[in-house]
DNA sequence: TTTTATAATAATGTCGACAATTTGTCAGGG
DNA sequence: CCCTGACAAATTGTCGACATTATTATAAAA
């Protein structure tokens, strides 16, 4: 997939106002979602300019995208590296995407409009999840955006999404926990539905409760 | 103040490994926060570098951090200008701090050390607070850091204490409440020594409620 | 007068080269 | 054999200049 694939792809941008170093942003971070390039490892400015043919002064433009989107780590007079976080770091992102995630619900269940919720009904018909990291076809980012509020929606997409996606994509996806989700989902929805912010935040904290417990013994498991 | 002694008073950076765009980022950091260069105002590269005697190189990298930071918003091929929240962006900021230090307060019952609650104590002896907006000084920020969630920690460090720090400045510190927010926070500090998280969290989220509708009411009244 | 097209201006985006710092290597001494 | 120091190589940081895009000013046409 090439530099202007990804972007068209991932309407966060427009395609035709995307200059060279959003270009090189989307797809370094794809790359690294992907695992393409592995977590930890460091990102050459001179090798990666040479990759994509583009200037250092551009690349080091993306790099400082993604650092932050916390998807690399910069130390000074040194380069970036790829995050690599430890399994305590990413149980922490679920302990802050409960609170998070669970306040939105509630609030989605007074903010969000009857056309709006049948969109996210839709959204959870085909769980299957064609395009399982598009941020556009999630159903909990459906819920952020029908909290309303936009710092929080800011704050789940440009600092947690990708981590989120690239440690799903390591950790294979948690299938096991495919259906059990599913059913997770419907319930909030319903909740939302009903108009029930209270049992809608319950609900989602306990969703995302569950998720970090699987994924919590996954790792135990190692 | 010059470009250095903001750095040196700010550890949040060490003195000898400060490249030029850190110094100049810390620098607008400053300022933005201050209001010595408005809310609203474009930030101008040609007229920056000058004024700081840096190359636009070192510049752009310095507003890439201050808009990693939410200070800026950059538009592409346009440039950036200083944020200027509108009153719902200022209380959506309150309603997720209400979330995030919510939880930061249960877990810092738990997590938090004896000789860091001693501290804690301490820098809540002199609430005067002599340096007002110093993250290093600050009540708020100590509970964060007891939580040992380094994700939430970065999330109210990076994302939203210095647009926090910013508008306090522009409102004027919510003089009006300093006593009362006070004894909240004496409160908050009780809860935390007898290891109640539950009530450290209920008495977080309220405190972060009522400095809500102090704003608010301030806001409406103009 | 208003609108539109065009040209001049100034800003941002991009590039290649130089300077400063770090890292790796190797010789010498303990 | 290990440690220390200096040297060499490579990488990051910084700079000035050019290319591209947006904005403004101007002028022509409706």
């Amino acid at each position: 997939m090439g530099l202007v694939d990804y972007c068209v792809d991932n309407n966060r941008f427009g395609y035709g106002a995307m200059s060279i170093a959003e270009k090189v942003f989307a797809a370094l971070c794809n790359a690294i979602v992907r695992g393409e390039i592995p977590a930890g490892s460091k990102i050459s400015e001179p090798e990666l300019a040479g990759h994509f043919n583009v200037s250092r002064a551009s690349l080091r433009d993306a790099i400082g995208r993604l650092e932050a989107c916390n998807l690399v780590i910069r130390r000074p007079n040194v380069g970036a590296r790829v995050v690599s976080l430890s399994d305590e770091e990413l149980l922490e992102i679920y302990a802050v995407r409960e609170a998070l995630e669970g306040m939105a619900a509630r609030q989605a269940a007074v903010q969000m409009s009857d056309t709006e919720l049948d969109e996210l009904q839709l959204l959870l018909a085909d769980d299957k999840q064609r395009h399982p990291n598009d941020i556009n076809n999630d159903f909990h980012y459906g819920i952020v955006k029908g909290s309303k509020n936009n710092r929080l929606k800011h704050i789940l997409r440009d600092d947690l999404y990708h981590l989120m996606c690239m440690y799903r994509y390591q950790l294979g996806r948690e299938g096991g926990r495919a259906s059990s989700a599913a059913k997770e989902h419907a319930l909030i929805m319903d909740a939302l539905r009903d108009r029930d912010g209270e049992l809608a935040e319950l609900l989602m904290r306990r969703h995302i409760r569950l998720s970090r417990q699987y994924i919590e013994k996954s790792l135990n498991s190692l």
